[in-house]
RNA sequence: GGGGGAGUAGUUAAGCUGGUUAUAACGCCGGCCUGUCACGCCGGAGGCCGCGAGUUCGAGUCUCGUCUCUCCCGCCA
């Protein structure tokens, strides 16, 4: 029997044909006399009848029939009664009279059912335990489709938008900064080993020195840190670079590039160009380089007002170089109450803040235990510059900046999410751009890369490399959806000279930058084009456009916090003629 | 490395301040049922209460340890 439909196919038009439909049992409602099943496929549902009148024979072996039993049946489409049409159906005016049934292979009873209630949650080990199960589920297929969809549409238009698809090794050199590296012994070079790429980098710059414009791949990177809820040690990039151009050339393909995918997967538009914001102004009115702009907040500095209050907490933050800011929300002083304060506090140390200083706007005054530390001076100058209204309730953080910086971001997002002021319905985008190039790291006494060492600075600030380092500005772009950054990339250095400059500078010495990076240095002197790029998190992007709560569910085979995969168990322990043949000598305790 | 949550039939959960035979729903098995689509009705099987110690006359319940899953901090150029 060779299949003549997919199960989402078949309506009133089709009545009178004889078919062959093929795929799983999903449901079987079996009257003793008629029997109906639910026949499922990647495509949809069909509703088969095995009628004794109609087919005694095959009514019979119908009664063998079990849930994801995978079966064949060859039939004929009949129009269903008009009491027993089912509108919630594409193919709810039609059902299969079955002439013959084949069982391709019959099923066990499965550990969870398919045929999922949303409402009940499967544990995530079961899942992941039996993959193939779960991936079978309408819900996961239709991620899958989605992120193969998204795939799709970026191919077709970076392909179309003049960029070449290549690919970079996977079995590379292992390279300092950045991530732990996945680690691949060599046989034929006894103790030496290939790293598995963090990110192809070094290799789409050279593609631009070979002259190829316009790169792209969908690819996979690795990274050997902890697990999170949006974060696998093997993960997708949609990888670009490009010859001779400015991050606004390539923020404009982005933003075209987006906005097609969200109009072909969601049907939603989305406003062009992107809204760009300047790093520093992030940081100023939302304390987070990935700010989520659907939430109606800013934060508000105040260290001025308190540089010299009788208030010793906040202007001793103040004399040692740190900041106080304000969140202030309009009208909830009433809502909040002294526990979900407490709960607040709570929250902000988990980010290093050591308390979570408040007023209360009421009527006759202002409640709050640190109010009476503040001048009317102090008091009248918050007033106005915060705006403050009866029913007010402001928060303070004080600290260094970073740390104020970090948990009042943090603070607004989660008070955003917590008092739904907000649609989180809403996609928001926004570009973060002029990221620093580089911020001290006082445990190493050096300076690090904000992005990576090969981000090219801002023109104009290129003469403070020497003397204030810190306040030069990168050419680079963040893109951020509702507070997720989801890509990010730069224009990159094309000299040597400057490259070396930023090498002594991370305090990567002439020889180790020469061991390490000696092929990219080389390649500066043979003609590098001006170039940079760009690249997105794939698997994160799928998840916002599908409404995942976690990266897992979009990636078919993922792995589970402590990076196993329960399915194959892997990893797993090796014979020791194969530790032999690497050189390897392991060295655990049992 | 650190902090929180979870682990009880195949699954999802209930099981209070420790107490006699550990419940329910769905699933599974058997029977009945000719228009269902979460079919219905009747009956049944199914448990190392994650694992290991301890406290106790007695532990699913309390204590400690341990494993697994999960959320977060650190980490993630």
């Amino acid at each position: 029997m060779k299949r003549t439909h997919y199960l989402d196919e078949l309506n009133a038009s089709n009545i009178g044909e004889e078919v062959v439909l093929m795929g799983w049992v999903r449901r079987r409602r079996d009257h003793g006399g008629v029997i109906f099943i639910d026949l499922r496929d990647i495509k949809g549902l069909t509703q088969v009848v095995f009628n004794p009148e109609h087919n005694p024979e095959t009514h019979a072996k119908g009664h063998q029939l079990r849930n994801e039993y995978v079966i064949a049946v060859r039939g004929i489409v009949r129009p269903r009664p008009d009491e027993s049409l089912n509108k919630n159906l594409k193919t709810g005016e039609i059902e299969i009279f079955v002439e013959e049934l084949r069982i391709l292979n019959p099923s066990k009873p499965l550990p969870f059912m398919i045929d999922e209630d949303d409402n009940i949650e499967i544990s995530e080990n079961l899942r992941l335990k039996y993959r193939y199960l779960d991936l079978r589920k309408e819900s996961m297929q239709k991620k899958m489709i989605m992120r193969s969809n998204v795939a799709r549409i970026m191919r077709d238009y970076l392909h179309s938008s003049g960029f070449l698809e290549i690919e970079t090794p996977f079995l590379t050199k292992s390279t300092p900064e950045g991530a732990r590296d996945y680690l691949v012994p060599s046989r034929v070079n006894p103790g030496s080993f290939y790293a598995l790429p963090q990110s192809p980098q070094l290799f789409k710059q050279l593609l631009m020195v070979s002259g190829y414009d316009r790169y792209f791949q969908i690819v996979k990177c690795f990274r050997d840190e902890d697990l999170r809820a949006d974060r696998q040690p093997e993960f997708t990039q949609i990888d670009m670079e490009l010859s001779f151009v400015e991050p606004e050339e390539i923020m404009e393909i982005m933003d075209d590039m987006m906005s097609r995918i969200f109009k072909e997967t969601l049907d939603i538009d989305i406003t062009l160009p992107i809204k760009r914001l300047h790093y520093d102004e992030a940081m100023a009115k939302y304390g987070l380089d990935a700010p989520d702009l659907r939430i109606p907040l800013e934060l508000v500095e105040v260290s001025d007002i308190f540089a010299s209050s009788g208030f010793k907490v906040f202007s001793s933050v103040v004399k040692n170089g740190g900041m106080i800011k304000t969140l202030k929300l309009e009208g909830a002083a009433a809502k909040l109450s002294r526990k979900y304060i407490d709960d607040l506090t709570d929250f902000v140390r988990i980010y290093g803040a050591k308390g979570l200083a408040w007023i209360k706007i009421n009527k006759d005054s202002w409640q709050s235990p640190i109010v009476k530390f503040f001048s009317d001076d102090e008091k009248a100058k918050l007033s106005e510059r915060v705006g403050l209204k009866e029913g007010d309730i402001i928060f303070f953080g004080a600290a260094d900046t970073n740390t104020v910086n970090e948990y009042m971001g943090r603070l607004r997002a989660h008070i955003g999410k917590k008092l739904e002021l907000f649609d989180e319905s809403e996609y928001n985008f926004v570009w973060v751009t002029d990221f620093p190039l580089m911020s001290y790291n006082a445990d190493e006494k050096r300076y690090d890369s904000v992005h990576h060492p090969f981000t090219a600075p801002c023109d104009e600030d290129i003469e403070k490399l020497g003397s204030e380092v810190e306040q030069v500005y990168s050419k680079s772009y963040d893109l951020v959806l509702n507070g997720s950054e989801i890509g990010g990339g730069s224009i990159r250095i094309h000299s040597k000279q400057l490259q070396d400059k930023i090498f002594e500078l991370l305090n990567i010495g002439e020889e180790e930058a020469r061991e390490k990076f000696g092929f990219l240095l080389d390649a500066l002197e043979y003609g590098a084009p001006p170039h940079g790029g760009i690249a997105l998190g794939f698997d994160r992007l799928v998840m916002l456009l599908s409404g995942a709560d976690s990266i897992r569910d979009v990636i078919a085979f993922p792995k589970t916090q402590k990076a196993a995969c329960v399915m194959t168990s892997a990893p797993d322990k090796v014979d020791t003629k194969q530790l032999r043949e690497l050189a390897i000598k392991l060295n655990v305790i049992e």
